[in-house]
DNA sequence: GAATATTTTAAACGATTGTTTAAAATATTC
DNA sequence: GAATATTTTAAACAATCGTTTAAAATATTC
C-alpha cells in the first residue's frame, strides 16, 4: 500500500526533472535518473517507455510553463508600462525559483529543433494578446516608439534570463558569492524594467 | 609529404571545434570527430591524450576569442556612446558568424563550471578598461545614469546573443526563414544600441 | 484465501562509448 | 638506401549506454 509515499511513476517523472535540468538529455542517464528517484532502473521504461518519451513528456511541461505565464501577463488589462514591468518582473522569479529552466530549454531546442513542437497556434497566440493590440494603438497615436512584437518581446526576457544562462559565467567573472549576485541581478532588474520603457513609451 | 593538405593535427583541431559547437561535449562522441575530419579514430588520442584534452584546447581557444575582441574595443580612445555601438555592433557579427558559439559555452560552463579557469585576469582586465573609466567619470559628472559595470556589460551582449541563442526558437515561432531572420536580428540590434544609450546617457 | 493482476527486482542484452594496442605504412635521418 | 623515427591503420579493450527479460514480490479481485 502507498499511502504516503507519492507513486512510483511521479517519483521518477520528478526525479528526471530534476537530473535532465541539471544535465540535460545527453548528459543524463537512465541510471542517473534512476538513482535520483531512489528506485530500481527497469522502472524508468516500466512507466514510461523510453528515456525519450519520459523526456519529452517533461520538455512539453517546461515549455508550457515558459510560455504560459507571460502570455497571462500580456492579456491583463493594464497599461502598458505597468505590463512590461510585470512581465519583467515575472520571468525575475521565474529564473529565480529554477535558474536552469532557460539553458535547459534553449540547449535542447538547439540540438533537436524538431523538439519545438509547439504549434504555430503560440505564434497567434501572442499576435492576438492585448498587449500586441495596446503597442499598435500606442504607436498609432504617437505615444509609442514603433517597435515589432518579435523585438519587443525578447527584449523583455533576454537581459534577465541571460543573466541567469550564463550564472556561473557571472559569478566567476565578477567574483560574486550567490548572495551578492542575488542582489546584483535584482538591482539589473531594475535597470531592465525602467530602460525597456524609456526606450519604448515616448511621452507620458 | 603534405604539401597541400594541412597537418593532421590542424585536420582533427578544426573538424573537432566544427563538432563539438554543434553538439556539445556530451553530445559529441570520438568517432564524430574523426568522421568530420576524416581520419582514423585512434589519431585523436595519437595527437591530443583524450577527447577531455581535446576539448578544453578548443574550449580556451573560443572563451579567448569571445572575450578578447570585446576588451579590445572597451579600451579604444572613443566617446562613450559610438564605443556602446561599437560593442553591441561587434557581438552581432560575432553572432552572425557563429551563431553556436554562446549556446556552447554557456552550456559548458553551466555543466561544468570548473571549465571556467579564466584567471581572476578578466575581472581586473574589466575593470581596468578605458570604458570603465569613462562610466566612472560620467557617472561622476552626471553626464551619465550612475551604473555598475556588471550590469552595463551584460546589458551589451545579451539581447544580441539571446537572440542568437534561442535562434532555432525563435524562427519556429515568429515563424521566419534565415532570410527572414537576419533582417530582423538587423533591426533588432539597432533598437538594442538606441535603447542603451538612451538609457545610460543622461545628456548630450 | 486462492487466483489473478500489477509492481519491483536482479541480471543480462547488444550497441556504443573513450581509449589502447601492435602491426603496417610512410617519412626522415645519416 | 638501409636504419630509424613518425604517422596511420584495423582491431580490440573494458566500461557504460538504453533497454529487455523472466522471476520474485506485492496488491487486487472474486
Amino acid at each position: 500500500m502507498k499511502c504516503v509515499s507519492e507513486k512510483s511513476e511521479d517519483k521518477i517523472r520528478e526525479a528526471a526533472k530534476r537530473v535532465f535540468l541539471k544535465k540535460g538529455f545527453d548528459g543524463t542517464t537512465s541510471r542517473d535518473i534512476a538513482k535520483e528517484a531512489d528506485m530500481n532502473i527497469a522502472l524508468t521504461n516500466y512507466y514510461f517507455r523510453s528515456k525519450e518519451k519520459l523526456f519529452m513528456e517533461i520538455f512539453k511541461d517546461l515549455m508550457e510553463m515558459y510560455f504560459q505565464s507571460i502570455i497571462l501577463i500580456l492579456n491583463k488589462p493594464i497599461d502598458i508600462k505597468t505590463k512590461i514591468s510585470e512581465v519583467v518582473e515575472n520571468n525575475y522569479q521565474m529564473m529565480k525559483q529554477e535558474p536552469d529552466l532557460v539553458i535547459f530549454i534553449m540547449n535542447e531546442i538547439h540540438k533537436e529543433p524538431e523538439r519545438l513542437l509547439v504549434k504555430t497556434a503560440l505564434y497567434h497566440q501572442l499576435k492576438s494578446t492585448l498587449f500586441n493590440q495596446q503597442l499598435d494603438e500606442g504607436i498609432e497615436t504617437g505615444k509609442l516608439r514603433p517597435i515589432r512584437i518579435e523585438s519587443i518581446l525578447p527584449l523583455m526576457t533576454s537581459c534577465i534570463e541571460f543573466l541567469f544562462l550564463g550564472k556561473e559565467m557571472h559569478q566567476k567573472i565578477f567574483n560574486m558569492s550567490d548572495e551578492e549576485f542575488e542582489a546584483f541581478s535584482e538591482s539589473h532588474k531594475d535597470h531592465v524594467k525602467a530602460m525597456i520603457c524609456n526606450y519604448l513609451i515616448l511621452e507620458d
